[in-house]
RNA sequence: GCGGGAGUAGCUCAGCUGGUAGAGCGAUAGCCUUCCAAGCUAUAGGUCGCGGGUUCGAACCUCGUCUCCCGCUCCA
């Protein structure tokens, strides 16, 4: 029987919630809206995501190093970056239609009607008291003005407004302890500006030659308007971010190099090609000159879950004007001086962890031998990633059988996450991993007293065969590799 | 932000025209000793999302509010 997608996606939400994965955070408070917090076996599918992540980057490359910069960064830095000026503007609601508008490009349009009818005095005044009102950030004088102007909407030609409100998508806060004297700060809405202004610290302290990357993980913060889908678009997340440092003039070449070397990651995971899509951006943000999403077809429909842009040198350049400080490359190859322009991979951690899930979660149902219905719900995750890589059940909790399991235990847990079970029947047991996602079973019976041989027992395909005790280790560690 | 739907045990849900809560699964402890959950016994878990109102009495009626899901909107 087919399930729909979306009560996949219901199910996933159940499933993650029962099974340790995600708790809305601060539940028994009704919740925070848009906040998530990781259990036991999702903190560790999420910690194995962004290992395999980070090891790629950074292992794996040997002109990539990592850092970890702080979340608070100079209030300067997101006026460089844009992020102040494109992302904190009034914006106003007519009633009535439900359109949204920001509040200057409403009231400069009406100025304009007025320039075409003559009255450049009336526009001029319009114009100038607008910006004191900005200025000052008197939402109730931007109202006024709107109202006094009888500015209507242009879809339904009425003026029935909501108030104006400033809708900025950065969380701020004040530092220092003393609230009058402190100065406005932000947490940082993405992680990349933490790479650019450690630009030349880290080029110079790690003696990196262009091409070169910079590799972070950590939190980011956005006071979206609209957050949903679970944590699909959440405020506070957690992103993966490489900027690949390069001469300018070569960003096609790395902009396609890194567009494949991204996809490859993704199903070199194990997760289907089938399932991705690359989505080519139409309309570019202020910073890029090329730009795409790698999509997954999750049970939500086609959404991102990474981005590739071309960033060209517009963060670099606009750090060192507003710095002051030279932010430059010399290229002994080519005896220049430049600006290093950026290729930028960046991935959400949380949506690789839901995407991880979506491919995952299967309900299963099959008729048994002697006719009756059996069914289960597998994580089909990749063993790479998988919270707990092995189970160890003794048959029975008695004969010496735990004793034997708590060796292999001690000997198997510094290596990869084991996890030991003893109660109900081996069937309820296996079961009970399927939900969590865990590989690989073996089972302790009697039969290994005698020959040192287990049954593992697959969570794919159920099947079991028996190997002995001594393989179980080296066999774990190749699987998960 | 607007519109729609929902909120009762860890999960899925029942609860009649208002009379202070139930089931299945799950969990815990024990029995059984069994290689694919659903044998037996016992136990624990809910001020019915939260707050006001109506009423002798509210899970149920009413108002507000919070949270989640869907559509629109937004999305660096």
């Amino acid at each position: 029987m087919m399930i729909t997608d979306q009560q996949k996606f219901q199910a996933i939400i159940s499933h993650a919630k029962e099974y340790g994965f995600v708790f809305q955070s601060s539940e028994i408070y009704d919740g925070l809206s848009a906040v998530y917090d990781y259990g036991p076996w999702g903190s560790e599918l999420k910690r194995n995501i962004r290992d395999q992540w980070w090891n790629e980057m950074t292992r794996m490359h040997d002109n990539i190093v990592g850092i970890d910069a702080a979340i608070f960064m100079h209030p300067t830095t997101w006026k460089a970056s844009g992020h102040v000026d494109n992302f904190s503007d009034p914006m106003i609601d007519n009633k009535d239609s439900k359109k949204r508008y920001r509040v200057d490009h409403l009231i400069e349009g009406f100025a304009e009607k007025l320039v075409a009818d003559g009255k450049n005095d009336e526009a001029d005044i319009l114009i100038a008291d607008m910006d004191r009102f900005l200025a000052a950030n008197d939402f109730s004088g931007l109202k006024g003005l709107i109202e006094r102007n009888k500015i209507v909407c242009s879809v339904s030609g009425t003026g029935n407004w909501t108030d104006v409100r400033q809708f900025n998508l950065m969380f701020s806060t004040q530092l220092g302890s003393v609230s009058d004297e402190a100065n406005e700060i932000y947490l940082r809405p993405e992680t990349a500006q933490g790479i650019f202004v450690n630009f030349l610290n880290v080029q110079k302290t790690a003696r990196m030659k262009i091409p070169f990357g910079i590799a972070q993980v950590g939190k980011a913060f956005r006071n979206e308007i609209v957050a949903r889908q679970f944590i699909f678009r959440m405020r506070e997340f957690e992103q993966m971010e490489m900027q690949f440092f390069i001469r300018p003039g070569t960003q096609k070449e790395w902009y396609a190099y890194w567009k494949e070397e991204r996809m490859k990651w993704h199903t070199g995971l194990g997760l289907p090609a089938e399932n991705y899509r690359f989505h080519d951006h139409v309309k570019l943000a202020h910073y890029a000159d090329a730009a795409v999403d790698i999509e997954y077809a999750f049970p939500i429909g086609w959404k991102e879950v990474e981005g590739i842009h071309s960033r060209t040198d517009f963060d670099l350049s606009s750090h060192q004007q507003y710095s002051g400080k030279k932010l430059q490359y010399f290229d002994n190859e080519i005896n220049q001086n430049y600006v290093p322009y950026v290729i930028e991979t960046s991935i959400g951690l949380d949506r690789m962890f839901l995407l991880s899930l979506s491919y995952a979660y299967t309900e299963e149902k099959w008729t048994k031998d002697d006719g009756k219905e059996d069914s289960r719900v597998v994580l089909k995750l990749p063993a790479k990633i998988a919270p707990i890589k092995l189970a160890i059940l003794p048959l029975v909790k008695k004969d010496g059988l735990p004793e034997i399991a708590r060796d292999i235990m001690h000997e198997c847990r510094s290596d990869f996450y084991c996890f030991y079970e003893e109660k109900d029947t081996i069937g309820k047991r296996y079961r009970r991993m399927d939900a969590l996602g865990t590989p690989f079973c073996i089972t302790i019976d009697h039969q290994t007293k005698e020959d040192q041989t287990v049954t593992i027992r697959y969570r794919d395909t159920m099947m079991q065969e028996r190997i002995a005790l001594a393989k179980v280790r080296e066999l774990v560690k190749e699987k998960i590799k």
